[in-house]
DNA sequence: GTGTATATCTCGGGG
DNA sequence: CCCCGAGGTATACAC
């Protein structure tokens, strides 16, 4: 990873035109060949960057970083500060928990918890718009799609809707309702949803968690 | 901006649990205190990060960063390589390009592209549920109600829909009908438009730039 | 502050 | 390769 310093001007032409003025900046350049450049403060985004694959050519004090979409980053370099290289090696990445498809595994093995006597018939049920995270059959044996959400907003609603849509013209299923499952729902999702005859449920993902069968951490 | 390279390992506890294994890697420690912990690849977007505001404690190798919502983000120091810091100043900022925001007022300037006869009523016409972007008259003098968006996809047929919805409650307006107007128009949202009853329409940004009256660059 | 829509979104998965 | 959906989305803007 190489890591300069400067004083720079920065364009980048592409997708938008967006312009930076003269001033002292971070210019980072991962091994993969990605450049960003980054401002002392404003959240982890740069102010202005270019993704692998490119190609940098260097033409004196002006940089310039092509991408194959034809996309170009111009930075001039006009005072350079300080210019170091480091030998980072491979990453082994990042191990992730609790994100919407451990929130569905766990509604999968639990399903009662989304309606009294609810029984999994598949995670994924394809539909011809994408697959419904869960399809169940609820006490009276009526077929049940299940959208999985950490959040219920709007656009859940929205999505399972669309799937609702397809599912009723399976004659074998229909009539089929709707369950939103978050961990948070929003008021306007909840309102949405009662237009539409969605029904919204949240969920206690930490209980989930403790009621479910193969528990690795029991101390 | 200080600039740490490290041999670390890092966990991260709040709105999901992540945990990295120990690596090399850069730690940047922004003006406004935020964090990023980057390796050497995988675009701009660190693979953990803490925004400002927070609040950083060394106890010796162990680095804890926690946020006013209670989110952590514990660092551990194995090897120090490189620990350096530089006075960058204040940023001017990025001027942009090209966004929805200049593709409206273009469309504003000149809504006979959108549909012979075309006349703009305002812009941001307000709605219970937010601002349609465009309202205008067509040659006939029926209301249209305008969105415009850099890409045509489904959530922007949705998003008019809803609009749509409520406009035609206003009887001093209806029956309103819909254009969807973009760069790009993607086939799933023209198809699902034609469902609903709304007009898609790619727009030419730069062609429309060369018709604006009020044109900057004469040159 | 909440709610809504955008983003050069980024990133990953499936066809 | 594109399409689609999720994100610790972040960010700006209106109410």
């Amino acid at each position: 990873m190489r890591l300069i310093i400067a004083r720079c001007s920065v364009d980048y032409d592409g997708r938008l035109a967006a312009r930076l003025p003269e001033a002292v900046r971070l210019i980072m350049i991962k091994a993969d060949g990605c450049v960003a450049v980054h401002a002392d403060g404003g959240a982890y985004k740069p102010l202005n960057w270019m993704n692998a694959p490119n190609r940098l050519s260097v033409q004196g004090e002006v940089w310039t970083v092509v991408n194959p979409a034809g996309e170009k980053l111009t930075i001039t370099i006009h005072e350079l500060i300080s210019d170091t290289d480091y030998e980072l090696g491979h990453d082994p990445g990042l191990d992730k928990d609790g994100v919407e498809a451990h929130l569905q595994e766990l509604l999968a093995a639990s399903p009662e918890v989304l309606g009294a006597g609810f029984r999994l018939v598949r995670r994924e049920y394809p539909t011809d718009i994408g697959p419904v995270d869960l399809l169940c059959r609820d006490a009276a044996d009526k077929a049940v799609a299940v959208e999985v959400k950490r959040r219920g907003e709007i656009a859940g609603v929205e999505q399972l809707d669309r799937y609702l849509l397809f599912l009723n013209q399976d004659q074998t299923l229909a009539p089929v309702r709707g369950v939103l499952a978050a961990q948070i729902v929003r008021p306007q999702a909840r309102a949405l949803g009662a237009n539409r005859g969605i029904e919204c449920v949240e969920i206690d993902y930490d209980a989930l968690r403790g009621i479910e069968p193969d528990q690795t951490k029991l101390f």
